[in-house]
DNA sequence: CTGTTAGCGCGTTCAA
DNA sequence: TTGAACGCGCTAACAG
């Protein structure tokens, strides 16, 4: 009805000064207990909630942090900030959204903009590598980032990664065992860090092999897929197998391939990196490398709480580094007939 | 590497009073062109940025504004908080998210916390309404609220909904047009709003087809959907179709198909409300009711800030009640044989 | 057109 | 153990 309580009203009905009304409300120590329940008392009538703007003025401890991703939209990023929210709201911490759609600056200005709303700590799937990246600016020195799923070349930035070079190496190995000497490695853009390093594990395992990889193929809509596989296919030395470089990629696949009306995996095995709702379910079930998604969001939120709890001073030179594990599970569109999915470690 | 500027410095440097610096900051009416440039060098020498804390202390404008989803790992939801979140970004809002777990004690929890981070506003998709809801709560009367996805019944709350009766009623009348006499409805929660009006729409579908509705089943797993369709369908008068009244429910329906090693729609026919990504690719593709899910959380959010923008005085006795169009996607798994996707209004 | 004064609600001095 | 006064950074009133 009317405005909210403030302390000073607090104070006034429990006939006490506002400081040990904020005492009672945080240290709790020095205050002898009748006071404090008199105060308590006093809150309990009036409704009072401690203000949390005024707090985060006064102090430094906005009790908030922000968190940019490419796309909200993503299930992937939407797991992630998931996973992350609840481990911030745990920590009795408020999240601030934002979208970088994959824009430099707008990732910059999304994270000026949250320091601006004083966050105490960034965390950030950075937008592609092509061009070297602002959050190294001074202005985010005192402030604690933490990377995830792209690492960020800083000493201020501590980063959240999947083994994306095992991953891919022993899904195109896998390939390898089936017999197939013509993979394809599809990503959507070739600067991104996930998708190089991916490419990379491919590559070195074809290598390995004495085979020849193919290049990072930039596919960027289930059109371009289309477009690519059914030129490719009809040349010379056609591929046999496809190694899609992420989730998005890998639905791409599967439906450029149902439209060109063929068979997986006997006329086209196919791997994905990345496994995604449903997979299991396609005809046939997908064979992917299975990221632990979940577990990505909540260990960059423990980092970055971690390194919120250290005083500036006490930050280590080097931030830390962590790579998770990758699972390949084996289903059916590489050539194995399995009933269900198998995992492998 | 040292603190942020603030107001007094760039006065101090451009030789004017706080007063003149804020202004040009915000109205930038009544300066003088060349002490505003004078100001603005000042800005960019020191990488001056105003607090946003400060400013929203001083006012009553936080420029943020907060969201409430059962979890923002439900794709659905978190394609909702990504349109919200542009809408938000859009206006110069920060958009503070939270997830209520379904839990209205949490959800309570969560939304008054954010009135003491003084959100401007508060979008939320709530909790099935089993319980009277607490968001009616005197401290929410300054406070704008809108509800989307499932309405509230509650003088103060605006709501976004789509049109969940009609399109449910559209489907189930498909269904009987196909020749289908006993057709089940699978939910997950009967108290939910939108459960609970799909199952009605069903109902009156089937009953103006003189034919006798089911209960509102709830099957909260895929377990639960394998058991009660193995069990039902061993009995006489089993049903060969099946209504899903949401995507979380199709998908489980579609797994426990498969397992039961069931055809669809020969041995039995499916229809869910919600499409999903893939649900064109499965095998065979499911007939849905789709609804926009971008413009429900773009509609939500566009009321919200048409809200933001009235003074209280002027808010309206009723708030408004949206609702949004469905349509029904046919593919096959009613049985229907077609090569692509149909849409019927 | 511009500067001065006075808080917003809280927590941190320092004195009692 | 407690309270008074000050100030965080900004802007709404009022002068000038």
């Amino acid at each position: 009805m009317t405005k909210r309580a403030t302390m000073i009203e607090v104070a006034r009905l429990a006939n006490v000064g506002t400081m040990t009304v904020s005492r009672v409300l945080n240290n709790s120590t020095h205050v002898s207990p009748e006071t404090a329940s008199r105060v308590h008392a006093a809150i309990e009538r009036l409704g009072y909630r401690p203000n949390e703007i005024a707090r985060a003025l006064r102090g430094a401890k906005s009790k908030s942090i922000g968190l940019i991703v490419p796309s909200l939209a993503d299930p992937f990023f939407a797991i992630c900030a998931h996973n992350i929210n609840t481990v911030a709201r745990s920590q009795g911490y408020a999240m601030i959204l934002a979208s970088s759609n994959d824009s430099p600056d707008t990732e910059f200005a999304q994270a000026e903009w949250m320091l601006q709303k004083h966050v105490e700590g960034l965390l950030i799937c950075p937008v592609s590598a092509a061009h070297p990246s602002r959050l190294g600016d001074p202005i985010f020195q005192r402030t604690p980032i933490v990377s995830f799923d792209r690492p960020l070349a800083l000493p201020n930035v501590a980063s959240v990664v999947v083994e994306n070079h095992a991953g891919a190496k022993k899904g195109t190995q896998h390939l390898i065992e089936h017999g197939h000497k013509h993979i394809h490695f599809l990503g959507d853009a070739p600067d991104l860090f996930t998708i190089k390093t991916r490419h990379e594990g491919y590559r070195r395992a074809l290598l390995a092999a004495k085979l020849t990889p193919g290049e990072c193929m930039t596919c960027n809509s289930e059109e371009a897929v289309f477009d690519y596989l059914k030129r490719v296919l009809a040349e010379p030395h056609a591929p046999s197998a496809i190694f899609a470089g992420n989730n998005r990629i890998s639905r791409y696949t599967f439906r450029a391939l149902n439209r060109l009306e063929l068979r997986i995996p006997d006329d086209i095995a196919v791997i994905g990196f990345d496994d995604f709702d449903m997979a299991d379910m396609m005809q046939p079930p997908l064979t992917v490398i299975n990221q632990p998604v979940d577990l990505m969001g909540r260990t960059a939120a423990d980092v970055l709480f971690e390194k919120l709890r250290l005083p500036m001073e006490e930050w280590p030179e080097q931030e830390s580094r962590t790579s998770l594990k990758v699972q390949l599970v084996l289903r059916a569109s590489c050539g194995c007939a399995f009933g269900a999915s198998t995992v492998e470690e």
